[in-house]
RNA sequence: UGGGGCGUAGUGCAAUGGCAGCACACCAGACUUUGGAUCUGUGGAUCUUGGUUCGAAUCCGAGCGCCCCAGCCA
């Protein structure tokens, strides 16, 4: 186990401890998605700490799934979860199973417990079960059916699995204490019967184990040492823990950490799916949306995803962590992986009057200032040009550096040009400027040693490329959308801006055979990878995150 | 009112009886052919209250606050 710079947390060290007692001699864990929809950065999380902590130990971590519920699985999920933990960068090797493969183990299991007097087949109903729960504060009552022979039980169950009885008619319940103060503890269900057809095991089966009892016992049928997970499972520990000691079976040690929250973002599937069925978003794979599909097309590298992770931590406190953080991650590997580039997203005709009309240039530009091995491309420059509208002022506000009447700028790895006129429509709009530019500037810097405070970047407009760019901001205006205030929902703190289609934007020619996921820093305006929507004749770019931009900064605070 | 868990700068995570530190965010400056990146610097925290101790974020008592548990969901 080599030493990384990843910093220790209490589960590590739980490890730790565990190896040096002798309690376990290696290192086992399991991520066990549940197949019923798709990943997100929290489970991102969860893969990290699972995966993560077997390779720091030098152990393995297995894949999953828990699909003890065949009415909300399906087989769709099994294979998007696969390709997003895979993207992560993770591999479960051949260890790829699932709780149904144990399903008969289980049933086994479960007559045992049923030898041993400690489970029965239950009659009450639903209703009637909860009400013999009891409450938080008041201790439940046994059911009357809770002293049947083991004769009887084992006949029960076993036509409860014979398919005899209606959904919900029986259940197969653990034996405990209907007055233990935990209500996990409360004579739990183990099976219910649902005749319901599974992804995997078809009709096979019309019992299915609940997943406080197949889920310990899944852990220690794979030999798994550390089972980690939510702190909601925290409480159903002492169950966990009652089923393998009551089996006499190898024990696995659960240990719980807090699950990750963002700001600004919501990650209960249920809002989730409410989403993209409402119709909020355009799919689980939406650029806006919190899932890894989603952010992989928004174009999140996934080292950036898993640092991210890493510098989140690890703990048991309940928290939300900014997402400003994430974003951090984003730019802080982009800037070291993304080539850059020039693309104008909202056009302004630039006519620069000095230059020959037929004349036409290849400028040397750098693909990445800070890491020469990114080479240099040739960009075409020529009379007409296009620079961003916000580049522009007629009547510049102080400390703008940008181009306004009579000042000069540098074009980006081409020439310092000076607005000399603004051509207006009737309506008063700046339509296209006239500039003048000085040759002896080619490159960008002036042999006499004059300094211009700012430089533009811009697009010759006989060699532009058309594109579509797709720009994106959070999804939600409220840092903590889940917890909405009385008489809203997360649905009101949608942000109605979250998306906004720019199109015949320009770009550099050298981007027209880009490919859907690459991704470009479009210099001064943050980072883009080409959309999935890209075809041979249509460019479509989806902003993944901006750049810093101090400007708009100074801006904002003068404006108020 | 039962049980479980958690309280450290704005946010997240460290400090495991010995100078409360790191990252992000924020603010100021330097540099800059990206108002990017980079570099430097400033400010800001131990839930409260008693106690033990030479010394407490850490140990003990009391209190307060937040989260989770009453699915035949996971």
């Amino acid at each position: 186990m080599s030493e990384t710079s990843v910093p220790s947390n209490f589960i590590r060290e739980a490890i730790e401890e565990d190896l040096r007692t002798g309690r376990y001699d290696r290192v086992h864990t399991r991520f066990p998605p549940e197949p019923n929809g798709y990943l997100h950065i929290g489970h991102a999380k969860a893969i990290c700490i699972d995966f993560g902590l077997a390779e720091a130990f030098g152990g393995k971590c297995n894949l999953r799934f828990d699909d003890t519920n065949p009415v909300k699985e399906d087989i769709e999920y099994v294979e998007a979860i696969k390709e997003d933990i895979h993207w992560l960068g993770f591999d479960w090797e051949e260890r790829e199973y699932y709780a149904s493969d144990y399903f008969e183990q289980l049933y086994q299991w479960a007559i045992e417990l049923i030898k041993k007097g400690k489970a029965y087949v239950d009659d009450l109903s639903p209703e009637e079960v909860r009400e013999y729960r009891g409450t938080l504060t008041e201790p439940g009552k046994e059911s009357p059916y809770r002293n049947r022979s083991v004769e009887e039980n084992l006949d029960l169950f076993q036509r409860m699995r014979a398919g005899e009885f209606p959904d919900g008619a029986r259940v197969l319940r653990a034996k405990i204490d209907m007055s233990s103060s935990n209500i996990n503890l409360r004579d739990p269900v183990m099976y219910r019967i649902l005749h319901s057809e599974h992804h995997r095991t078809g009709n096979k089966w019309c019992i299915y184990p609940m997943y406080d009892y197949a889920h310990g016992q899944s852990d220690s049928i794979e030999g798994i040492t550390h089972s980690l997970c939510d702190i909601a499972y925290e409480i159903h520990r002492p169950l966990y823990d009652w089923f393998l000691d009551a089996l006499e079976i190898y024990h696995p040690r659960q240990i719980e950490f807090a699950r990750l929250n963002l700001t600004y973002t919501i990650l209960s599937k249920r809002y989730l799916k409410q989403l993209v069925e409402g119709g909020y978003v355009s799919g689980w794979d939406d650029p806006r949306m919190p899932t890894l599909c989603g952010m992989r097309r928004r174009g999140y590298p996934p080292e950036a995803i898993r640092d991210f992770i890493e510098r989140v931590g690890v703990a048991k406190n309940e928290s939300i962590v900014d997402v400003a953080l994430l974003e951090h991650c984003v730019r802080d590997h982009l800037n070291k992986t993304a080539p850059r580039v020039m693309a104008v997203l909202n056009p302004l005709k630039v006519i620069i009057d000095n230059y020959p009309e037929e004349k036409e240039e290849q400028l040397e530009a750098l693909n990445n200032p800070e890491d020469a091995s990114f080479g240099t491309r040739l960009v075409p420059f020529s009379r007409e040009i296009y620079i961003e509208q916000d580049d522009f002022r007629e009547i510049p506000p102080p400390k703008y550096f940008r181009l306004a009447p009579g000042k000069e700028v540098r074009l980006r790895y081409g020439y310092f040009i000076k607005c000399v006129d603004v051509v207006k429509d009737p309506q008063g709009n700046i339509v296209e400027l006239h500039c003048t530019y000085d040759p002896e500037t080619r490159g960008g810097y002036a042999p006499d040693g004059r300094k211009v405070q700012g430089t533009l970047h811009w697009v010759s407009a006989a060699h532009a490329t058309d594109a579509e760019v797709r720009l994106y901001d959070r999804l939600f205006n409220h840092p903590d959308p889940d917890s909405a205030e009385e008489g809203k929902t997360f649905l009101d703190y949608l942000n109605p801006n979250s998306l906004k289609v720019l199109t015949g934007c320009k770009v550099e020619p050298c981007l027209a055979k880009a490919k859907p996921g690459q991704r470009f820093q479009f210099e001064r305006q943050g980072y883009f990878c080409v959309d999935l929507d890209t075809t041979d004749n249509r460019l479509v770019f989806n902003r993944t995150v901006e750049l810093r931009d101090s400007w708009a900064k100074i801006e904002q605070k003068k404006t108020g």
